[in-house]
DNA sequence: TTAAAAATAAAACACCTGTTTAAAATCTAC
DNA sequence: GTAGATTTTAAACAGGTGTTTTATTTTTAA
């Protein structure tokens, strides 16, 4: 076979999941499109919510040691990053999810914003479980940046980013057609990317 | 009897839709919590799809004219607003939603960002179909306030400020018990609004 | 009071859900 | 080549979904 039939559920299931979200897509949707049995589903992976934190982290394992390793250089460095050079640090390894996978980038925030704002959140636990420090040492690179921001306004603010992110991914595709219908303009991931990265550092750099 | 069932179904629908999304609240949890009989949704308000826009209609039509009320007035004002101001025209709109039902602020909130992100997004054309005038006069606003911002860059600032509000509202629960335990923080709604609006005005006026 | 309209109720409809079982097929190593 | 483990398959399981039908009750108006 060319495919393990564990991989083709993976590619599945990640596309209809960023398509539908993870409530609106069954087993059998995925495993229809996958071209397996029903029952692999449950062979290979457990169970469906298994599946899903499956999908995300083939992504979470390539993205977050790059983020770490760039935020590790910030904390590093003789003189402090400002803020856009902070959120500056995320485009390259999102832009990294296209070579792992077509479209890998948008797929990657489409999934991460299904998953903190789909039921009970169990992907947020799921992230910080896994991925904690990472997370912190991010903290750590905003408050070289910003040090008269107290810890609590960081976290808020930094909040509020993922929002922005995850929100406008999860909607990007009927964004870019009312944007391509209205001004004209084909923007693709990285144009979005590129938009928002002004956007986060005003935001999180606002005076309190 | 003290209440109809047609409002006793919304009051439940509302809460359920709020704690678990629209995909993951059943017709037949709703009827139980409302104590009324599983044939009645379909009978008052058509299907379930009707009934989700019944329970955001609710809101919105005592939340718009607030808006809309409020960006005339900057756009007729002798002086130009700035965006602290034009942002901050939401928050009494906002907090009046709290006057139609207790939490209703946050319940009003819950439910935009859970429509705007849930499948397929038919809220999103549901609000730019009955509201789409007040849309725009908020964009007037903003023009206002920042003349050098193209409409492009305008409209997706925009839908970054969206997903902000939203992204934090559907997740605030899960935010403020971290809020609470990290940094002995108590936040309500107001203190939220409050807090995520200098970042909205500072990250809409960033230089492009 | 009575006839028409509106609302409620119980039951059935047709279909979809994740998961499990048990048999068959395939692959792996001796 | 054959025994054993791994993987795939079809079928069933137990329960949930939104919606519709039919009958009954309640409300409204003449």
């Amino acid at each position: 076979m060319r495919q393990g039939t564990k991989s083709k559920i993976l590619d599945a299931a990640e596309r209809l999941f960023a398509e539908r979200g993870f409530a609106d897509t069954s087993l059998r949707l995925i495993t229809s499109h996958a071209e397996v049995n029903l029952a692999s589903v449950n062979y290979h992976f457990g169970s469906k919510k298994e599946l899903i934190q499956a999908v995300l982290m083939r992504y979470l394992e390539q993205f977050m040691p790059l983020v770490d390793k760039a935020m590790q250089e910030h904390i590093e460095s003789a003189t402090p990053p400002n803020l856009d050079q902070v959120f500056s640090s995320f485009i390259d390894p999102l832009l990294e999810m296209n070579q792992v996978k077509k479209h890998g980038t948008a797929m990657f925030l489409l999934l991460l914003g299904r998953g903190y704002t789909d039921s009970q959140g169990h992907l947020r636990k799921f992230i910080t479980h896994h991925f904690g420090e990472v997370l912190s040492r991010f903290q750590d690179a905003v408050r070289l940046a910003y040090p008269e921001l107290s810890d609590s306004d960081i976290f808020w603010r930094l909040h509020f980013t993922l929002g922005t992110v995850v929100f406008t991914m999860a909607s990007s595709t009927a964004l870019k057609e009312i944007a391509s219908a209205d001004f004209n303009e084909e923007l693709n991931t990285e144009g979005l990317i590129r938009k928002v990265i002004p956007y986060l550092a005003a935001g999180v750099g606002a005076p309190t």
